[in-house]
DNA sequence: TCCCATAAATGAATAACATTCGTTTTGTGA
DNA sequence: TCACAAAACGAATGTTATTCATTTATGGGA
């Protein structure tokens, strides 16, 4: 794979393409996190020298946005999908869409930060997955010039929980001598006690080789799934 | 100011101090955006070598930390403090804070991405201000261990939809030679028409001197307050 | 068929950046 | 008083993305 140095001149069978450098980095983004996606980085994974990247790509930001939408096209819209065909209710759509969108952020913790600082703007698989939300929430009988807004509450929602899920739970664990935010400190003892007590020793069970990414914030379930549900009964109030 | 140099060796009047570090970075990034920040243009604005900064903060981590503790600070809690002890409703406090977390954050928006790659962690300013919240919803009567669900709840949409305001409206711009995503493109030209006829030159009134980073979207206004509202609702709802 | 513009690779060079180090000067507690 | 810490400086260092000149192959028009 990466035995002999190739001469330099163009090859006689193409080395790169936009779709190959995109599917790299993803590897390395996913294997690695994204801090350690650089152009160097990114080259040697693909046998070549990064110089040549820039014959395909105009530079980070233009890769990133690649990542941006790989990652987005990978969100589950089979739900919705089959909504607008008659099968199932807008509500479980709705949410298994939601929980999609989430669980594919968190799987690329490190992906957040870079995505951030994009606009979520419209690229080709993220046109297509809005697609299908729209022509589910119209199916569902939400006015056309509601849908848009629907759409981007869920997902200023939905980025904002990416966030929160990979936020260590630091803020969780009480500092012994600061007694500053009495009335925090008892609330967070007091939903930490609930979740103590439904799930024992769940945290260090699946700890197979994450590299350090996945650290997954237990405590980021509850209140996605409280935002989310008023998110749901608000689009179904949009219905006449 | 800085007419001439200094020369080598501590000053007989300490220059910085982490109060002064802080400010300043925060005025630069409010000035030039948070990309113009470096330790170089930050040492420069103080009129001491970049060297000088590492006496008195770790690195750029404690640097952005500081200012995402500044910047929470500037949130304005008075509706919620009022609430507690008797003034108003707590809808009515929720929203004026909510939106007054949304403005700070639309006021800096390049700081955002700075911030996203920290935990929200428990910085003094930040924790301060969960504790009013944690403090209000107390009063209202949400129970305590659902008390910390909403406030991260509120908090993904807050942080979410503060991107939201300076993503630019490129989404809605339709390209004419593109028709994919023909569902999505119907619901984006009924909702931009219903604003459109709303407001009437709105957009381009009042640029003064902003660098590049105000220019807010005002597409982002009806799926703010929809969202808001969501969660308002549904915090009502926890309420025996 | 030939030829030349262009695509696609190489390696070297550059500039911006955060950070570290040695040095100098000043304040301060023992 | 004196040693040590604090606080400034300027000069490296090591990454990083990006550009440039160069080399080689491909393919469409003369």
């Amino acid at each position: 794979m990466a035995g002999s140095r190739r001469q330099a001149g163009r090859p006689v069978t193409p080395v790169l393409s936009r779709e190959r450098i995109a599917q790299a980095a993803l590897e390395l983004v996913t294997l690695d996190g994204a801090d350690r996606l650089t152009m160097a980085a990114l080259a040697r994974h693909l046998g070549v020298a990064a110089s040549a990247l820039y014959n395909h790509i105009g530079g980070k930001a233009d890769l990133t946005a690649l990542l941006q939408d790989a990652v987005m096209g990978s969100v589950d819209v089979s739900s919705l999908q089959a909504f607008r065909e008659g099968t199932g209710s807008l509500e479980s759509a709705l949410a298994d869409w939601a929980r999609s969108y989430r669980d594919v952020f968190a799987a690329h913790p490190t992906l957040i930060p870079l995505i951030a600082t994009l606009p979520i703007s419209g690229a080709p698989a993220t046109r297509r997955m809005y697609d299908v939300v729209a022509a589910a929430l119209g199916h569902a009988g939400v006015p056309d010039q509601r849908v848009v807004p629907v759409i981007i509450a869920f997902e200023s929602f939905l980025f904002g929980s990416a966030m929160d899920v990979h936020a260590p739970a630091s803020i969780f664990t009480s500092q012994p001598g600061e007694s500053d935010a009495p009335n925090f400190q008892r609330t967070v003892d007091s939903f930490t006690a609930t979740l103590a007590a439904g799930d024992e020793g769940a945290g260090t069970a699946g700890q197979d080789a994450v590299p350090e990414a996945a650290q997954r914030n237990p405590y980021a379930d509850a209140p996605f799934e409280l935002g989310l549900d008023a998110l749901v009964r608000a689009t179904l109030r949009l219905v006449p």
